[in-house]
DNA sequence: CGAATTCTTGACTAGGTTCAACTCCGGTGG
DNA sequence: CCACCGGAGTTGAACCTAGTCAAGAATTCG
């Protein structure tokens, strides 16, 4: 079950074996969650860090009049809310978009390991400055694109991310998402995200079942008409320790 | 010049002579940039981070068809791609949007400094994730809110930043955009952007004159608009000093 | 004083929201 | 076994926000 988060520690080089050893030990074993279920609140200043292990979870701002914001989709392998340890209190929630399972690092166990060990900080580091690059990328998205184009967005990074942790291939993977999620997140509609849905299966782009079975029929055309260039998500690390 | 890094470095509780001295020691003499001047490509991999000493820097991302978004307005006292230091490769470039003074120092001589101040790495860590956390709010406000209340938000969040660093008092500041470019970051037409000025205007709540100096003439109704709750800014007010 | 930016205005169009109804499907209990 | 229920997805129609195009005013700069 920690295999995702394994392949992506083990994506950096030069991982030490101790400084690799010492964080493994610090993860407590498979906590599961309900969907809906509120894993941190909005303002309130966490003791843990939470690495997701199966499902997804969200990074939910609420608005007045009930209208919420998705900023953030976590897929497995992911730390949910390791800026949490770096900035103390949170501006957001972070919720159990379907069943989750998760473990939650203590803080002090990572103050003692990020005082320790240098290379192993800018690792972390790392983690959470892809998180920030993701969001740039969907601050683009949500002010310059329309409708199908964000969705087709969503889905090849998506995508990318899942295959990169081992859960998704052959342009297949499983969304473990709603429609009103997924519009949640693009800041869109549920109805227009919908229509969104179905022109891109009018034009062959994608499958969708009920059961949330994604398959991308065509890659090219998808990421082209999203505009998609996966170098942001950082998938080729280097760690700060160039020369 | 210095001062507005020196007033957020000095925030940070425990900041220990040595390491401070020894931040300070890495920055060089201020360099001036003219107006639209590249500081960083998009893609390349910068050997130096950027901290902004007067004027203001935009991250931009440009699309086909020539529309661009500006992912983040940075301010004096900001590192523009502390994050470059981490992550190697930018995804977007660093974009002067006026006059600009700039300290840019070498990664080689921050891997020094982070290796040997664990402390000191954590404070720069927290910089580069107060800047994610800005992201997300504005995915909340590109995602959910019309255009006038993203108007609104952009100058609380404006006026609340560079308050923090002294350049800001009254309720007036000195915002050094133009429409376009607040149109840019805001995901709006130039033209919509205008509607929306002079919408806050017929409200009372702005003055906005062509030198670009802005007034915020009813703080309590522009927050209330924007729904603009600063504490994602991660700063810590006394009561009463906000305006 | 003329040229170039920046801002402003009007008219029209396109994309997206809202509301309400309806369908589809899986689960549950009589 | 089937009727019912509830959640998720789908559809249509009216309305509205924002984009586009194009032209004109205001200001700055050479």
């Amino acid at each position: 079950m920690f295999e995702p988060f394994l392949r992506r520690l083990d994506r950096f080089p030069n991982m030490g074996r101790d400084e690799r050893q010492a964080l493994l030990a610090a993860l407590p074993p498979p906590t599961p969650s309900p969907p809906g279920h509120e894993i941190i609140r909005q303002f309130t200043e966490p003791r843990h860090s939470t690495l997701l292990l199966e499902g997804r979870v969200g990074r939910i701002v609420t608005l007045e009049r009930g209208a919420q914001q998705i900023t953030a989709i976590q897929v497995p392998g992911d730390f949910v809310d390791l800026h949490a340890f770096v900035l103390g209190r949170l501006d957001h929630s972070v919720v159990a978009l379907g069943p989750v399972q998760t473990s939650a690092v203590a803080h002090e166990d990572l103050r003692r390991i990020t005082d320790r060990y240098p290379h192993l900080t800018r690792c972390l580091w790392h983690l959470t400055l892809v998180d920030a690059a993701i969001h740039r990328q969907g601050l683009t998205v949500l002010g310059r694109r329309e409708a199908p184009s964000r969705l087709a967005h969503l889905l090849c990074e998506l995508y990318t991310r899942l295959h990169d942790v081992g859960l998704a291939r052959d342009g297949t993977f499983a969304l473990e998402l709603n429609q009103v999620q997924v519009a949640d997140a693009l800041g869109l509609s549920a109805v227009h995200l919908n229509r969104s849905v179905q022109a891109l299966r009018r034009r062959d782009l994608i499958r969708w079942d009920r059961a949330g079975t994604v398959e991308i029929l065509n890659w090219d055309e998808l990421a082209t008409l999203a505009e998609f260039d996966p170098t942001y998500l950082q998938l080729t690390y280097s760690d700060g320790d160039r020369r």
